[in-house]
DNA sequence: GTAAACGTTGTAAGT
DNA sequence: TACTTACAACGTTTA
């Protein structure tokens, strides 16, 4: 009869390095002498439906690293698909598992899947523990810091962190001690059951994607050569002179931001591992511009992000979101037309539509990009609603996270942290700034490739001779624009000004419902204890 | 309690 | 080219 099995649940942290909760597993196995499973669960609530084959591929190829890292140390990943509430029982069963492991995860639909998986596992006698590790700061710790009240400014935040102090330093795999692991006696029969393979995307229902554009390769090994890559540009002057908003939106062969995001959204590189190189550097040289523009600021805005969504409920949604202002988007027929053509790159500015296409492609945009985009869908030009335009991004961004999608969406459509509506970004000019002769243009959409740069972001501008000889009529190769940006922006300005009139947010639709919001993490902080701050200011 | 300062990353027109 | 200013002016935080 084989010992009692530890089980170590992969989710969003697929990596070796820096995982309290899977050092914590090998302990006690190897204290208890029992055998130690690793498990990844391609679960359908937590990979939507629909999500893009780009985005699938980065996760596959993650999940597919870490066994080929996890292989090495003996240990034998088992990837199974189903829903979580169902597979864990089901294995803990067939495992004979008696410690369960995981990282805490802190979206809610996550939070309500760990709770109920906590819940089954305790009730047959299975010891569950997890551990903080997604983020730098253990947002629970945070939150009892303000009274369970998130900063809503980026100010408040980087205080709260001076208070808070320096994140712990990163753990090394096993904590750097050698392992060896008892015999997996169910590895036999899970082999034979195909548990030890990874579906291939075709398995998934995907057609492999095409491999000309831009291929960001998912894993810790890949993403840890990224980070490493990086910092060591110009012997760390670039990490210490890094300012986001002077990065390049339009840079694509050379990026000059990191591409960590995809990595830290997976939990292939560990946000204090990234940290901790930030700190070496910072040592050689001073950080020379804004705390908030910095490398590190964009580690605080994540945390900053996560800690709302965290203490926000609904925060994902206009409706019975407290920070959220109340819009009266567009949702008729017309509307349903228009964002199909944002989402397919067809609104006829080509800086919009090369962006949409890179997201497409390559599952990733600048984070100005990601600016032009969404202003141009909300406010900017076609007054449609961010949650639809999350949900775009939901699908193809590799880099998907919860709390930043959501965050960033309400601060584009001027819905929450951000309010001078009057502010747009120009689908014309914007581009313009950093690509004068618009070569990231050219690259996304070849049909406009031979346009002249003095028409490449006003094609429809160029006299009908012009378009003729370039190939690329505009109306039949590429199309009209959807909206006249200064006639629509002017419009949408005003429509703002009235809802910023209104001065409506987001009320609780029930305000007894699920008192406790952190039950998942053992939180002392009840839902009320978030709210009620936020329900006086919105009085005052 | 009240007034003033401040807010990661806009545009167009002017000097 | 590089800078300033008008645009129209909100909510949060601090003094």
């Amino acid at each position: 009869m084989p010992s009692p099995a530890v089980l170590h649940w992969f989710r969003r942290d697929l990596r070796l390095t820096d995982n309290r909760a899977l050092n914590e597993a090998i302990r006690v196995a190897k204290k208890t002498k029992s055998p130690l499973i690793p498990l990844y669960i391609l679960d359908p609530n937590l990979i939507p439906q629909n999500c893009s084959a780009v985005r699938m591929r980065f996760l596959r190829e993650s999940v597919s690293q870490l066994r080929s890292s996890l292989l090495k140390h003996g240990l034998n990943l088992r990837v199974v698909r189903g829903q979580a509430t169902q597979v864990i029982p089901d294995l803990a069963g067939r495992w004979r598992v008696r410690d369960t492991f995981w990282e805490s995860e802190y979206d809610p639909v996550s939070r309500e899947r760990d709770a109920q998986v906590a819940r089954d596992l305790k009730g047959s006698g299975v010891n569950v523990r997890t551990f903080p590790g997604f983020l730098l700061y253990d947002p629970d710790d945070v939150l009892r810091h303000c009274n369970g009240l998130a900063p809503r400014t980026m100010t408040g935040m980087l205080k709260l962190v001076e208070i808070l102090g320096d994140p712990r330093t990163p753990d090394s795999f096993a904590n750097g001690e050698l392992v060896e692991f008892e015999e997996d006696p169910f590895l036999y029969e899970d082999r034979a059951q195909g548990m030890c393979d990874i579906p291939s995307l075709a398995d998934l229902g995907y057609q492999d994607p095409e491999n000309r554009w831009d291929v960001f390769e998912g894993g810790e090994k890949a993403g840890l050569k990224r980070l490493h890559r990086f910092v060591k540009q110009k012997n760390g002057r670039i990490v210490a002179d890094f300012a986001k908003p002077k990065t390049n939106p339009a840079a694509f062969s050379h990026r000059e931001t990191t591409v960590l995001s995809p990595y830290l959204a997976l939990g292939c590189v560990s946000c204090r591992v990234f940290h901790e190189r930030l700190r070496e550097v910072e040592q050689r040289y001073a950080l020379q511009e804004m705390p908030q523009t910095t490398l590190w600021g964009q580690l605080i805005w994540r945390e900053h992000f996560w800690l709302l969504a965290y203490s926000v409920k609904n925060f994902h949604q206009m409706r019975g979101n407290v920070v959220c202002r109340q819009i009266n988007w567009r949702a008729d027929k017309q509307s349903e037309e228009l964002l199909r053509t944002w989402a397919e790159a067809r609104t006829g500015f080509p800086w919009i539509d090369a962006l949409m296409t890179q997201l497409h492609k390559e599952g990733f945009i600048h984070h100005l990009g990601r600016h032009s985009l969404a202003c141009f869908l909300t406010r900017g030009d076609l007054w449609i609603s961010w949650e639809r335009g999350f949900k775009v991004f939901e699908k193809y961004l590799i880099d998907y996270d919860y709390a930043l999608n959501s965050a960033n969406w309400m601060w584009l459509s001027c819905s929450a942290f951000f309010v001078m509506y009057y502010r747009v970004y120009s689908p014309v000019t914007y581009g313009k700034k950093w690509d004068k002769d618009g070569n990231f243009i050219r690259h996304y959409l070849p049909v406009l490739r031979t346009m002249p740069s003095k028409y490449i972001y006003e094609p429809w501008k160029a006299p009908k001779e012009l378009q003729r000889r370039v190939g690329c009529i505009i109306g039949k190769d590429y199309p009209e624009p959807i909206v006249d940006h200064r006639t629509a922006s002017q419009c949408n300005i005003a429509r703002m000004k009235e809802s910023f009139e209104k001065g409506e947010f987001g009320k609780l639709e029930d305000e007894t419902e699920s008192r406790v919001i952190a039950s998942a993490n053992n939180s002392i902080i009840t839902s009320d204890d978030v709210r009620e701050p936020y329900r006086k200011r919105r009085r005052r």
